[in-house]
DNA sequence: CTGTTAGCGCCTTCAG
DNA sequence: CTGAAGGCGCTAACAG
């Protein structure tokens, strides 16, 4: 009914000055009783909704709040089962501490920065993503934590891992072991990052140009690398398709890895979603999975699990990653901490020895 | 190194003064390009984040912010298949405007009370919970716009529901057509809803106290009634279980629905989580659906439609809802909206005549 | 165009 | 225990 009530409004009627109405808000036992139910009745009775939490952030309290940038659309939140399970771990220990979580739009460089400019939030989980420099500028800028997720921003910023390397590698490993000489990689592409000077490559396009990708991506390719040539086999000469992860892409990228390298007996994957669409795609050629052609993915997935056959894969704890990421944007460690967790093969039924000839 | 800069400390060192150097954050325009520049520079160098929007955020301005409560813990809105389909409504609408998404902890209703008095954000999407009165009460005090997802309270409150009532009845006679006689029907109750006077009720419990339950509940057993008492049958003779929508819930209110009423050709659920659930545990005792037993949910989840046999429901346009839902909060209406979304009723595979005897 | 002056709504000294 | 005054960081309205 009335203009927005101000504590100054409920002093007043109250008969009392602001700062004793303050303190009835905020430190009620500092207050006699019978005042204080003086002051909380005028409340009450014009509708005063308790100190402005507007004004009081500005006093330097804090907010209780975490903003999370996924350097994509909030929507995908929801909808990609990767990014849900990070989510849902950082849910997790917004829900322990009654904390608000705030998700910050990111699916294009300019909305991410706004976002991150104007979010009020204690602390900054950010995830990997493009242009994720220049969102960590701004939160450094703000001087809010932040919490690099998946990347690491150098010495001063905390950052939070998975041990891609070790992952890559016993991928590889474990495909050589069973007799496997002739690869393939599938490997993803951040949306929005820049290839051969456009940003529209939905999938496909071979190249060596992963060192300038996203970090993860690098370590993942290095291992696979490394390994392949302690095995004498040269990573120059291995297939290479990256493809983005959402959308048609990573079909599009599953049937072009099939198209260009039809001899490989295995197809090292940088992310289950690929390796499920590889997995797919095969058997709609009428190439029987394991039997014919090995695959392996990297995340674990709940849908890895669940794939005909089930997905042989590197399986990183995204949730505990999101979990862990929440809490040191949320009450932030005196210095920064670099933590990389670990990964674990899981050895499932998309893997076998090659098919012999 | 330093301290938080601000904005007197960068119009210092550029030599210029306050309101100028505000100039040139919010409208670069009005300033001449020398002298900007000079600002830009000292802000650049000082390690200067831009205008501090919780200093902003008070002078009246918009946050560009939803406040999300879900009526549950956070996590939720990724776990559980519903709330993730609202929650992407809402979060395609934020995408579109560049506006961040904060998801208030709502498990229990302290949690939530605080939330909702703290959060800074312009407007608010409550859906339906326990004590959604006091946390409507709290909203209004702070005189930010709401509205109320599947739940009236009150003309002056923006609402959005789904036609329950419509939904409900068309689902049962969709059943009476098919010539059942004997029903049970399986409710949901809300997670913390008071009952019995304890909040821990896990499931069953046969009874008439829905009136007394959340709205829509309500709403669904008045139509499920009314129509029932059309073809002669009295709701009062109605073997019913109410059950949690969480956890064991579900499952354990399917078992005492089948338990209690093994007479019943045909099982109306108010969800179709419960009603996933009774397919489940019927095939479990052998009972095959639909031959010896019809079940019909409502909502259609994407899980309705995979199931073996595929659910016959009500649809309700979840993530519409959710859509609809930001959009009134974020610019709300000069006149409050209440609006009433459709439902259809959806035949597949999990409804069939009764059998014969 | 630029600088000065009031607040935004609250909290926290500091004297009474 | 109370009341008055200053300031949190910024913006807006007004003079210069």
């Amino acid at each position: 009914m009335s203009g927005p009530v101000r504590l100054s409004d409920v002093a007043r009627a109250a008969g009392v000055s602001l700062g004793t109405a303050s303190n009835v808000f905020n430190r009620p036992e500092g207050v006699r009783p019978q005042i204080r139910e003086r002051v909380e009745r005028a409340a009450r009775e014009l509708g005063y909704g308790g100190p402005d939490p507007k004004a009081r952030v500005l006093m330097g309290g804090k907010v209780n709040a975490v903003g999370v940038v996924m350097g994509a659309a909030v929507v995908h939140a929801f909808d990609n089962v990767y990014l849900r399970g990070f989510m849902a771990g950082v849910a997790e220990v917004c829900d322990e501490r009654w904390a608000a979580m705030v998700a910050i739009s990111s699916q294009d460089a300019e909305a991410a920065a706004r976002g991150v400019r104007n979010a009020v939030v204690d602390g900054f989980v950010i995830h990997n993503a493009p242009h994720i420099e220049g969102l960590i500028a701004i939160a450094r800028g703000r001087r809010i934590p932040i919490v690099a997720v998946d990347r690491t921003v150098g010495p001063d910023v905390s950052s939070i891992r998975v041990d891609s390397r070790g992952g890559a590698a016993a991928a590889a490993r474990h495909l050589l072991a069973l007799g496997h000489r002739r690869f393939a990689i599938l490997s993803w592409l951040q949306e929005g990052a820049a290839v051969d000077g456009t940003n529209y490559h939905p999938a496909g396009a071979t190249g060596q140009r992963l060192v300038e990708a996203a970090i993860d991506v690098v370590d993942r390719y290095g291992a696979f690398a490394e390994v392949l040539a302690e095995a004498g086999i040269a990573a120059n000469a291995v297939p290479l398709v990256e493809s983005y992860l959402t959308g048609d892409a990573p079909d599009i990228g599953a049937r072009m890895i099939l198209d260009k390298a039809p001899e490989a007996t295995a197809v090292l994957c940088m992310a289950d979603i690929h390796a499920l669409a590889v997995i797919e795609e095969a058997k709609r050629r009428g190439r029987s999975v394991p039997r014919d052609l090995s695959v392996v993915g990297f995340d674990d997935v709940p849908e890895a699990a669940a794939s005909e056959p089930p997905l042989t894969t590197i399986a990183q704890p995204i949730r505990e990653k999101g979990r862990v990421a929440a809490r040191i944007a949320l009450d932030p460690p005196a210095t920064p901490r670099h933590l990389v967790l670990p990964v674990e093969l899981v050895v499932r039924g998309s893997t076998a020895p090659p098919p012999r000839e």
